[in-house]
DNA sequence: CTAAAAAGGTTTATGCAATAAAAATTTGTT
DNA sequence: AACAAATTTTTATTGCATAAACCTTTTTAG
């Protein structure tokens, strides 16, 4: 059973999150402020901080909402890739960067960033940190796709390499988003070569003196 | 020529930095307020803020000055290196996680990277991921030695490979400072599968369908 | 050597995030 | 209907960040 007040909670819960996405597009995240978005909500400022700590805590609550869906598109888009391992993760790393620009500017997924680190420990920034591992696992059922289907080396551990691939897929998009020149492109070139880097090195040279 | 002014200026910042490492080491970087600072190195908070746009831009400069340092330990100390790549990128973690932990808090270094991608495009940002670049080279320099040594194949690219490495070790490197519970063993270990997983994929997986 | 000019720091003032404590309101219960 | 509990709002304070006016000190030029 839901009491009254929980419903109310959840209520301005949504009025909050979806006010501040509004003024965050129309105004930039500078710009708005935390009693802009109370405002807007019809709370005080000061709940605003109670419902979400800070700003950024808010920011948070919005991104996470938005890539819960973007995890669904993956998955289903990614089951039609039958290309390389290569192919594989720069459509990958594309649709993560398409999502990312369609849905906030580069300047504010800065400040995600930003929060995620110094945020460390919250209840935001590990749901974060969750949504970041299920991106991993949509890489992994991929690979144990790929695997089961003959076209990905017995001796490969789907759940080590799809994190591995997922690490260096995100790594460049933080350097994408962390320059308004950087164009996706150019991200797209980076990553190929990190990844034709890597897979030319083979076993025996990876390890034995 | 430096005239007194370029002096007294270059005075004022080591002042600033200085005393602020003092204070971050002593009180906690939350705890220490750019007031503090100001006072301690003889100049007025709004100065400080002239000088490096805010208290995060302060810490910055801090560990630039720190990070130069591991750069040239690191290259001398990594040519000692004779293992494999896993091997030598593993060392070159540790050696890294080291110089970070005996020189600043975690929640420090969280404030580090935090501030690293929300100034991004300012000075002191462009020179700490100038730094980044150069910690990336020290990894290709050895990559190179290795090739010459005929202990790395010839096709492969020594600069794509070192900095893909060094990608997939600075997010490590940034998910270790990113809890307090995170040891650096935990984080060898994940690298380390990595680089297992990566380097257990040969070329002809890794791209054709 | 002195006076104007330029450079740079300080003072002063304002806006906003973050936090704490007291006060007021509303819901749930007997 | 009145009381108790939960939760929000009010009120107040600290500190980061920034802008503008004001001073002091160094340079430069006469």
């Amino acid at each position: 059973m839901s009491s009254l007040r929980a419903r109310q909670k959840e209520d301005r819960r949504n009025r909050i999150v979806s006010s501040a996405k509004d003024l965050f597009k129309r105004k930039g995240y500078d710009k708005t402020t935390i009693e802009n978005i109370a405002v807007a909500a019809g709370v005080s400022g000061v709940t605003v901080h109670n419902y979400y700590g800070t700003k950024a805590g808010v920011l948070l609550a919005l991104v996470i909402e938005s890539d819960k869906r973007l995890i669904e598109r993956l998955d289903a888009s990614l089951s039609r890739e039958d290309g390389g391992l290569v192919a594989l993760t720069l459509s990958f790393a594309r649709q993560i960067m398409e999502h990312a620009i369609t849905n906030l500017e580069k300047d504010i997924w800065r400040q995600v960033i930003a929060a995620v680190t110094t945020e460390a420990g919250t209840q935001l920034s590990k749901a974060y940190s969750k949504l970041d591992e299920q991106l991993a696992l949509v890489l992994v059922r991929r690979l144990e796709a790929m695997q089961a289907a003959g076209r990905l080396a017995k001796e490969v551990s789907p759940l080590h390499l799809g994190r591995a691939l997922f690490q260096l897929q995100n790594a460049r998009f933080i350097e994408f988003i962390s320059s308004d020149d950087m164009t996706q492109d150019e991200i797209e070139t980076r990553l190929r070569n990190d990844l034709v880097a890597l897979f030319s090195v083979c076993a025996d040279q990876g390890n034995a003196p």
